[in-house]
This record gives structure tokens, sequence and C-alpha cells, in this order.
DNA sequence: ACAAATAGTTTAAACGCTTAAATAGCTATA
DNA sequence: TATAGCTATTTAAGCGTTTAAACTATTTGT
């Protein structure tokens, strides 16, 4: 890599100090320095094609202009788009986005922000995995800004942007209540992130006591979803008394359980109701048009960004809690 | 954020320079460090939690160990399987991965890659968009390692990564005669772009003279595709002389194509045959399995990770062009 | 005509790290 | 006992910026 122009050559080029330099190029207004050196200096650099070094600037600034995402899965959609929407809303703010997966495991997640901060990161946005609660203290400790999105703790005190899970799962199962289920079931993960606790709760209580039964809840592990969401379906499907609608948790739960339901040859809502939480382009391509939980993303994303920035530029005690609201978008695979 | 520790603090504690507690911390042999001093810097250093600044150490040795990564989309799947496999082979090779999107714009990769170079990447890997070849051949100028991934310039010598798109779509097409289509439509991007043009002349080739006809070749513009696909098919089917397959050039066409289907009531294989360049979780929610072109993207994401850390390394003057074999897995779709 | 104010520019230190070169304190050698 | 040869450690410069402080010339005021 051919060596980097810098303010030094300009300044060996115009005759002129390098601090002469910096004034120029770095200040807005011309404070203090002739329009004629101005005007050559600036002539210089264009013609040098001088790029500031913006690792030096970081040093010298104690800010990067970097902000991490770690989300459980780049390559998952949900996670993809909002990387992009970060990508978007941070380069507005003059922000660059350095991304990383963490698979939902804390270990992962610790090593990578460890990784990131090394890296100086001003701050982070995560989807925080199940026991990284401590990461978190931890960031909290150092004064590391960041905002947790799509999850948060209730015990810890940070910054996120959410949704209602608990209206939302409510909501959902309250449509195939009244569409004429009564028992539903629903596949969820087996995890104590209170995100998902709160969807199962809201599916409990829509139920209420007396339609609510321990055998039509069935949590899966997130590494084990292949094989562990067809089995809780034949067990919801085949039990003595089975189902006669399925509630998915999350778009990766439902996309495997409807794959499974084709496999079984099993109609919606012919045989069996389903809501699934989230969108996904690839429901399009279900025969039946799905009633699904829409989350406002585009609204989550851009929202952690600015509460991110807000954050870094000056730091504030008291943590933002955001509860965006998601929509229940009622289509055919309730009867 | 609280003061970081830095060589400073623990130079302090322990009472000796900083290039002492440097040698200690950074070099994996304790050359020339009594054992005393070296364990008490490393338990200083433990206690204080000490983690290195990469700022300070990449302004040091010009050296960032980050890489650009400039995508088409980063939230569509296809570019967000590349960047997971990107991120996880950079991280093997000790790299943080950057990433960008550059919507097919020649002038947003542009602006992206100045964005990045300031942020003093040490290289890129890029899929280039239309137009883009003075960027690149800027980059070379500037000894910038890049590698190219999924599409390249035949006249301009660059390190790439790619299939043989050529061969692929000769292969994709000469299953749809096999199987008895003879009027074979093709739904491709208005591009310049080589890997697009090496489709749609496979295609071309596989029918030969007699049987291609100019009106079964739509091109449609990257940004108007929702509209732009359905009007092709829609000319496709409704012209005198209906075509009785299409060949959809990458997936994303392929989605909005076979919804477009589904409106028209249209049977695969029955009414039509397809195949479908890429491959797409999408597709599996299809009532027929797809026959498709199977991209190595593994492959091809890691042999550009590996190339681009080899030429950071030591750069070397003669371009690496890489061409990996598609594989036509053949489904239910053509008839 | 001389001090004071002002404008234009430079000096120097700092950010946190690396590393070649210098130095100090030994020990072994003749 | 002076000296060469080690070993352990420090000094100092440099990476590319920013910026407070210092300096120099010029202009203004009296």
């Amino acid at each position: 890599m051919k060596k980097k122009v810098s303010l030094k050559d300009i300044a060996k080029e115009a005759g002129v100090s390098i601090a002469t330099v910096s004034y120029v190029l770095s200040k807005q207004t011309n404070t203090g320095v002739s329009q004629e050196v101005s005007d050559l200096v600036k002539k210089i650099a264009e013609r040098l094609n001088y790029r500031p070094n913006q690792i030096a600037k970081s040093l010298q600034s104690g800010k990067s202009h970097t902000i991490g995402l770690i989300v459980a899965d780049i390559s998952n959609p949900f996670f993809a788009q909002v990387a992009r929407i970060v990508e978007d809303e941070a380069k507005r703010h003059g922000y660059t986005v350095i991304f990383g997966s963490s698979d939902e495991k804390a270990s992962k997640s610790g090593d990578l922000i460890k990784f990131l901060l090394n890296r100086q990161v001003d701050g982070f946005i995560i989807t925080p995995t199940e026991g990284s609660e401590d990461q978190l203290r931890s960031l909290k400790e150092q004064n590391v800004p960041f905002v947790l999105i799509d999850r948060y703790f209730p015990d810890v005190e940070t910054n996120f942007v959410a949704i209602d899970n608990y209206k939302a799962a409510f909501e959902a199962t309250k449509r195939l209540l009244s569409t004429g289920n009564n028992r539903i079931g629903i596949v969820a993960y087996s995890t104590q992130l209170h995100h998902m606790r709160a969807r199962i709760q809201g599916y409990k209580d829509a139920l209420g006591q007396e339609k609510y039964d321990d055998f039509m809840l069935h949590e899966v592990e997130f590494s084990k979803i292949k094989d562990a969401v067809p089995k809780a379906i034949d067990e919801l499907v085949n039990g003595k008394r089975p189902v006669d609608a399925i509630f998915f948790a999350t778009n990766t739960l439902g996309i495997i359980g409807l794959k499974h339901l084709n496999r079984l040859n099993i109609k919606v809502p012919g045989d069996i109701s389903v809501v699934v939480f989230d969108e996904s382009e690839i429901f399009d391509f279900f025969y039946c048009p799905l009633t699904y939980v829409k989350q406002p993303l585009a609204e989550l994303a851009k929202k952690s960004v600015t509460i991110l920035v807000e954050e870094i530029a000056n730091p504030s005690s008291v943590a933002k809690k955001i509860n965006f609201q998601a929509e229940l978008v009622i289509r055919d695979s309730c009867s």
C-alpha cells in the first residue's frame, strides 16, 4: 500500500507548518489563516488527493466514530435488515459500523465485546444473549455507551429499544381464540431471555387458566431447532388432545415449523391455524397468507442508533427504555 | 466513557518505564526482561484489566487489521450470508470487518471506498457495481489490496473470486432443453456487468441460433425490478408465441418472478418450467422443488478472505483469478 | 514615536504504542 | 584491575493529528 499523503507532505509543499495546514483543513471557518495560505493549502491538498487519517484523529480525539453492532447472526434476514438500517442511520451521523455475530452464545458475545472495545468503538448496539447480564453490567461500569435492541433484561438498568412482546403475543393468541381455536400450542425458544418469556406469558394469559395446558407449550433449544421444532409439532398434533392452532414465537421457528407442516401434509388454516411472530419474505410463498406480528423494524433500528449517538455525545445517567408497539397483521391463517 | 488503562498506568504502578511494559506485554518471548519484572507487570496489567489500544497500535504500525466489505445490500440474504462467512474467516485471521452497502450504485460504492480508506482499512472485499472500473483502477494505483467477489471486470486486472457463470447458465439452459422445453425465456438484469452478460451468453449459446429469439430475453433494471419483472413475465407468457420455460438469472429475480407466476396462477412445471440462479430458503416454500444453480458461497467467501489477507501480508503483482464451478441441482421444476 | 492590540504562523506537547539505540550495572576474562 | 561482554532497563523518536501557547510582524491608537 503506497504511503499516504499526510499533513506533513502538504506542509512541505506549501512551505508552511503542519499546524497551519491542519487549521486550514480541519476548521470550517478560516480562523486566523490568511486567504492566500488557505487557498494554497487547499489547492495542494486537492492535488495530492489528501485524505485525513482517521486513525490518527481517533487517537488524538479519543473517539473512533465507530459503533459495534452485535447481533445473533448477521446471516439471519431479521438481523441483516437491522444491520442495513443501522448502517444507513449510522452513516447519517458520521459513524461506521463494525459487526459481529454472537450465535446466541454469551461466550462469543463476551469475546466480541472485548475485541471491539480494543478496536475502540465508541459504543455498542447489542442484541444480548442469554446470560450476558454481567457483560452489560461491566460495560456500564466502564461507562461504555450501549443500547440493547430487540431484547433486554428487566433487572439490568440499560438503554433498550424493543417492542411490547407481552401485548403482541397476547393479541396474537386472542386472535386465534376469536377465530374459533381453543387448543392453541406455542413453539418458542427455551430461554430465560425476557422477550421470549413475555411472549410466552402473553400467550398464557390470553388463554387463561382454564384453556392453558402445559402440554401445549413447547420450548426448543436454539442450537437444536432443526430437529426440535418438527418434534414439537409432532407432539402438538399427535397427542390424545391435539391442538387446533399453533403460535410460532419467532420467524425462524415459523419457517421450520411450516416446512414440517407441509411435510405432514397438514393444511393451514383447514387443519390447523397459525400465527407467526415477525414477518419474512419467505412467508409470501406459503400457500396461505399468514397472520403475523409485525415489528416496526426500521423504527427500532433507527431509534437504537439515535439513542446511541446521543448517548455518546453526552452520556446520561438515566436509561432510555423504548417500547414500540407491534402490529398484528391479520390475513388468512386463522379460522 | 471512563479513561482507559494504558501502558503508562501500568508502568507507573510497577515503577518501570513504558517501554519495559510494552516489551513484556507485546512480545511473546520475554526478550531481555527479567522474570520478576515480567511477572509483576503481567500481574498489574491483569489487575487493572489492561486492554491494548488498537488505534494506537494501528497508527504506529500503519495496519488497522480491518477489512472493508462492500456488498450491494447487506439486507439481501445472499450478501448477508457472504458477510457472515467473511466475518468468521476474517476473525480467524485477526481481522475485523466493516461493511457497507452500495445499492448497486457506482457513486455510493465510490463514497464507501473513500470513507473506508479514511478509516484506514487494510484492504477490501468488493462486489463491484456497474461503472466502478475506475474506482478499482484507482485502488490498484494506490496499491490498496482488494479482492472482487461474485463479479469482476474481464478488462481490469484484479484479484477476483467468482464462478463460471457462462458454464452454469449454459448447463441450466441445456437442462431446460433436455426436459422438452423449446421456447425458453430469461429474466436478467440490464447491466453490462460481466457475470450477468456471461449468464445471458451461456443461455443464448445453449439455445443456439435457431432457438434463440430476442423476444425471449428480458433485461430489467435493478431499481425497477418490483414492476419490471412481472411485466417481463407477462410479455413472455402472453406473446403470440409464449415461452414454455423461464430462466431467472438471480434469486431476487426468481423470487419476484415466482410470486408473479403464482398471482397469474401459472403452474410450475405444468404450465411452465423454471430454473433459478442461486438458491434461497424462500424456495423451500414454493410448492414445486425448484431446479437451481448452486453457488459454493462458503468457498467463495472464504477464498476471498484468504486471498486478501495474503495480499495484505505480501502484495503480489499478479492478479489471482479464481473461478469456482457452480452446481446444477436438479429437482422438479423442469418438465 | 511607542505601546498595545491584532493577525498570521509556528512550536511543542499530547494521544498510546513500538522499537532502535543508548545506558547502566553486572560478570567473566586476561 | 581494567576491559570486554552481557543483561536488564530506559531514552527518545516516530506514527498523523489537534490545539493551547508562544512568537513575529504589522496595524492601530494616542
